[in-house]
DNA sequence: ATTTCTGCAAACGATTTGCACAGGG
DNA sequence: CCCTGTGCAAATCGTTTGCAGAAAT
């Protein structure tokens, strides 16, 4: 992620918590640069560790205080891919429709966009009587590669 | 459902367990009633209570222990719309691609089903070097009705 | 007879919460 | 100063599991 993004993320975080009449703490500011340090997708206790190692002083606690108000800010997005655990993903900064493609053999989640794929959301939803608020995609795929040869390129990373 | 239907899926269901090496129990098939005599959402405990108004010694624990059974077999989805329970889905045998739309606003959940969706995420997954599996499209939106009204028709019913 | 199933109750594990103190405004 | 935020440890709650007896094949 570019610095830049990284500031404006800083900065969107400090509005929105004062315009909720919420504090700038360190724990605060330690979890954000966590939660938006990396492009990989992570859970609470992950978050906990890299948050940890910005300032040792941030509790298991705090993280999974200030993970719902990173949600309602609407720059970090948590997903469900049915696993007991809760997943965040720090890119919709970046890519704010972005979806997900879960493979069933490497276990990698590959992120894709799509801008048909929003267009007929958007037209679905109205059809329905409904305005769009938030769309989600999760395709599980078999990888080509993976079938083809018993192993792929992506296999050795663990699901996450 | 229709009686056809509904026999067709205690047919497969039968069949699927003998293939597995799986035992026919009174118990296993007053869930397998409950579960597929509604269209209805339900979680695994309002599917206990169903269950036992069919069979009263049907226990939670095999409630448990057998929808992870009708998931796998492919007549019963899994949802996870965020909330802290499980949802499960029997309408998939009458609609197997369909799709769902949360109202944020009366919280009612509305099943669409659209074959430019299903071709697009097959192009996608494609693209992407994948073989389609399992696709899940949840779309987040504000009802109109309820926007200008300040309730709707759906509001009535409570958030499954 | 053998092996799978079941109910019960205890265990589990991610997340939440009550409390008393620390620290931001 | 006042009020929000924090760490800690205990509580919560959906779900899973060990065990001994019950039932299916």
């Amino acid at each position: 992620m570019s610095t830049v993004s990284r500031d404006s993320v800083r900065e969107v975080l400090h509005a929105f918590l004062a315009g909720k009449g919420l504090r700038k703490t360190s724990q605060r500011d330690a979890i954000i640069e966590a939660a938006f340090g990396t492009n990989e997708h992570y859970t609470a206790e992950e978050l906990l560790t890299m948050s940890r190692s910005i300032d040792t002083s941030v509790s298991r606690a705090t993280v999974y205080r200030t993970l719902p108000i990173l949600v309602e800010s609407g720059l970090l997005r948590e997903l469900d891919f049915g696993g007991d655990t809760k997943i965040y993903d720090p890119n919709f900064l970046e890519h704010p429709t972005h979806n997900h493609l879960v493979c069933v053999d490497c276990k990698k989640i590959v992120e894709f966009e799509d801008p048909n794929m929003e267009l007929l959301e958007n037209c679905i939803t109205r059809r329905l009587g409904f305005t769009p608020a938030n769309k989600r995609v999760t395709i599980e795929a078999h990888c080509d590669e993976f079938q083809s040869l018993g192993t792929c390129s992506r296999a050795a990373n663990t699901a996450k």
